[in-house]
DNA sequence: CAACCGGATCTAAGCGCATTGATTGAGGCG
DNA sequence: CGCCTCAATCAATGCGCTTAGATCCGGTTG
């Protein structure tokens, strides 16, 4: 690029300072008309874009919101087969074999999506990075150091960067917050309850009786999860265990698991799952094994993620209102720009109970008005 | 936030100078084990994150690519009339009639996920801007002050910004270039090509010989790809339109058209759309008005959403390789970053017929190894 | 006619960092 | 022991913009 004209140009050309070009954007009203127009054309002419790190360098905020992901690209290689097998030229014109739902629109996608919404809803850029445990550090700095405030998904930010971060910005974690209290705000919704309420569904609709919970309880939303499942069975005076069946992240894992579970022959009448991926990954493994779903086991989710539709059997679940986490992180952030010290928040959003064929319910469509 | 600390803080708590500090960050092998020690351990003390847009300044780049899209909220009401709904507490609980999944993974998002999987991949920052025509003269330049190169959907952002926006840093557009020749990079896909090649598919293997293109013409896509249909026609030894049926972006402009031709009697036997959002209208409205998918009339689409494997019928389309758009671009801008005045490209991608139930074809799982 | 006033414009001082060229000091060499 | 070299550090400048405060000027007011 032939360097990029700056006010200088602009006002030299216009025949004004740099204050005056600088007014005619910011505070139009405080330039004649006149002028303004010179000045515009004088931009006009010279192709002038105003340098947004000057700018927000002069006016000490940048007028955007950040936002850290997940990166899927760090996820362990196997979770991402069917993209690379996307990529494989020779493959087109093949029938829709791919999987690719199974990875895209997934929880933190429909977030961001309302995060995004909501910033340019309200006239603000927004910066998305995106890392996990080990990359994130220097990333999700470097974000920082451009943002009004930051919104991070949990287990991509070491809790002490985030309090260093949030002594600069507003931060918000979109999750549940860790017992020991939290350093910053949280987006949250009724882990506990809505488990529980599916826990309660699938013992008194379905009169199952032996339930295995499945899941990595890597965070808090995992635990408050599990919790939310053993009340329910104790409510029912079912035994609840100790510990979930926990599966790790590695998809095998469930493999090895359910497979000792048949061998063993004590397979039991549901798995509910900690998320909607792991819920798919144990379906998967029945399938595979020659286990039906739902008729001789039971399986459940927790998200709401579009895969959970397109799946056969289509996946009981609850729904998280995704979109609106996106958006009350926004609202959040928003609130704190001011005022420094606002005190922290936790808002809690309700869910959902998605009830489709995995647990047994028979596909209804209620939109059928009756007669 | 209380004033947050600069490099100057830093310096003076560790005792050094500011451009120690700074090598400190930048070019550690530049300063002394103990010194850089020391500034960190006083950074860490301070939590200093440094300026991203003092950086940008001085160092003349961000490190950011930009991203202009759609803003849904923009879009006319109706279209977004699912949304609304889901925001309504009181139904929580309810069966899942809420057609979200009809809004969200569209092409753009899916195009936008490839833009950021490149760009963390190679460790850019990302900044979102979204918007319509109307919207975004303002916006897409306060975007552009702030990356080191952008890319956009088509028909965000008028053609004169854009080129005034390309002087400054490489720009590319992510839809087939118009014909007058264009002052930005492309890619694109095989718009012409994969229309034909449906079009063919109906033709020969379904016999149809009466068919429809519905789309309104809002792009140079959609244009090629009425091209693409007309040119199968031609092949075919059959009548070619001169025009779509158009349907303008309101859909119920389908619903006026497509009743238009049922009451006169003259319904074909397949409507090829440009779009899959518009095939699925196309689909409501039959449906709608009792006319069976695909038994009576076949409906096709093109782009591949995740939408049209969930409907019933699911849709017959042509895919485009959304994910690998985004990451073609980035790479695009990438290489146009150094050298100013690299010549103009035109990617253009290959796209993958996908042949699902809405045009007549039956479900096969060829996932299954035959005997 | 002088003092005054308000609108339009300008001057100048940063904003926080990267970086060039200068400075310092310790070790190497003759 | 003096001179040179090189590594480590520093001082100073500029990046492009915003904005408080100064200035200028034509028009008012008494």
């Amino acid at each position: 690029m032939p360097k990029s004209p700056t006010v200088y140009d602009v006002a030299s050309l216009a025949g004004v300072s740099i204050a005056t070009v600088s007014f005619a954007f910011r505070q139009p009203e405080r330039v004649r008309e006149s002028t303004r127009d010179a000045i515009i054309r004088a931009a006009d002419v010279l192709g002038y874009v105003p340098s947004g790190s000057a700018r927000g360098l002069a006016r000490g905020r940048t007028g955007a919101l950040g936002l850290f992901s997940f990166d899927y690209l760090a996820e362990p290689a196997d979770r991402r087969k069917p993209l690379t097998a996307l990529n494989d030229d020779e493959e087109s014109l093949r029938f829709d074999l791919n999987e690719e739902f199974r990875l895209f629109p997934l929880y933190v996608d429909e977030v961001q999506r309302g995060f995004e919404l909501e910033c340019w809803h309200r006239g603000l850029a927004l910066m998305i990075g995106g890392g996990n445990r080990s990359s994130s550090e220097a990333v999700v700095a470097d974000i920082a150091g451009r943002v009004d405030g930051l919104a991070v998904f949990p287990r991509t930010v070491p809790e002490e960067t985030l309090r260093r971060i949030s002594r600069r910005i507003p931060v918000v974690e979109l999750s549940e917050p860790s017992q020991n209290g939290s350093v910053v705000n949280h987006v949250t919704v009724q882990n506990a309850e809505g488990m529980r309420l599916l826990t309660e569904h699938l013992i008194a609709t379905h009169g199952y009786r032996n339930l295995h919970f499945i899941g990595a309880l890597v965070t808090s939303d995992s635990e408050a999860r599990f919790e939310g499942f053993s009340a329910a069975l104790k409510a029912a005076n079912l035994p609840a265990p100790q510990r979930p069946t926990v599966s790790s992240e590695n998809p095998d894992h469930i493999v090895w698991l359910i497979s000792d579970l048949l061998n063993s022959g004590s397979l039991p009448q549901g798995f509910v799952c900690a998320t909607d991926p792991e819920a798919l990954d144990v379906i998967d493994a029945l399938s595979d094994m020659g286990v039906d779903v739902p008729s001789r086991v039971a399986v459940t989710g927790f998200d709401g993620i579009a895969a959970g539709r397109i799946v056969k059997p289509s996946l009981t679940t609850v729904r998280q209102p995704m979109e609106r986490m996106g958006r009350e992180a926004v609202s959040i952030l928003l609130e704190r720009l001011g005022d420094a010290d606002k005190p922290r928040v936790n808002r809690q959003l309700p869910v959902q109970l998605v009830l489709r064929e995995s647990c047994g319910c028979s596909i209804r469509r209620p939109s059928q008005a009756p007669a």
